[in-house]
DNA sequence: GGTCTCCATGTGATTGTATAACATTACATA
DNA sequence: TATGTAATGTTATACAATCACATGGAGACC
């Protein structure tokens, strides 16, 4: 990673690319993932919060390798399948997502609703901002109807730059 | 690849799922990139040409070293780098598209216009058809717009079931 | 309490995807 | 012919993902 020290700092940086106290996202998105697992019956386990964990800590996506070197850190396994599986988890139960454009990982804003989400990506300090999306609503839901296609899950990703990144360039 | 005897023979398989005469494709393809790189002033060199063949063989993206397999058995340099240039090129020009969802790549198959694809995926058979897409219109557009994100590009996949599978389930 | 089973965790090894760094070749043109 | 540039080629390596198998703990059941 060439990039790394023009980064944002997640702290102060953009949610949604907007600023707001990220205290709370951390121990939030802990407290509703723990809510959940708990309404569904699903096993919260150390490395899976360890995980979401990590996730939330910034609004950037992650890759496998990132999150394994700081799970080694806190003394859990280090061996890939480790990730994988928390993450595997974590994405299949809402409370993360897969960035496919990055092959990377970023933490759910909003666990609690089942979503249809969509991500902005900033090329130029890697924030990723969750928003709604509904595809299955124009273009290509017409033609998934017109040919028969049946939609099962939709990947939306816009790469471009973040407001803050805008001003910087501008300025 | 483990699954490869059970998809489908490309020569009779759909595009955009439909049937259609298939030998045109490789043709009618390789001829329109010709024409469009004389337009452009690029340069369609043997690799390029051999890369853009092989992808028009089949309605299905390919992975890089499925490719670079295929150019070994036909005298061309076999590392990585020699496929991702090519594939770059052809990318960078609208000849073909990456398929973030696959990490793998196809043909294009309106190389003319200047376009925002979308793309249908069968999880079953692997075959994959492009639409056209317009997410800067939609929720997306309104979320970027609310926030100032200036989207540069957009990667849209639906994953799902092509209309033949879902016969053949229902079968 | 025992012990069985399931699931999660852990490890080592392997496969697949992508790029860095650098040497060489082909070609246009001055 | 000399020169600049674009394309090709090679080696090596980083990053992403999965396979196969061993271990261990939590809960169900007797």
């Amino acid at each position: 990673m060439t990039s790394e020290s023009s980064k944002i700092n997640a702290a102060t940086g953009p949610l949604g690319f907007a600023q707001h106290d990220h205290r709370t996202c951390v121990s939030g998105g802990l407290a509703a993932a723990e809510a959940r697992c708990a309404a569904e019956g699903l096993r919260f386990t150390p490395v899976r919060r360890k995980v979401l964990e990590i996730l939330l800590q910034d609004h950037r996506a992650l890759g496998a390798y990132m999150i394994l070197d700081r799970l080694r850190e806190d003394g859990f396994g280090s061996q890939p399948p480790v990730a994988y599986r928390a993450l595997d988890f974590l994405v299949a139960n809402g409370l993360a997502h897969k960035i496919e454009r990055l092959n990377a990982f970023i933490a759910c804003v909003h666990p609690s609703q089942s979503h249809t989400p969509a991500f902005m990506i900033c090329r130029l300090c890697d924030a990723v901002a969750e928003a709604q999306s509904s595809p299955a609503r124009g273009a290509l839901g017409d033609a998934a109807r017109a040919t028969g296609f049946r939609i099962e899950r939709t990947v939306v990703e816009a790469e471009g730059v973040c407001p803050s990144c805008v001003d910087k360039a501008d300025a």
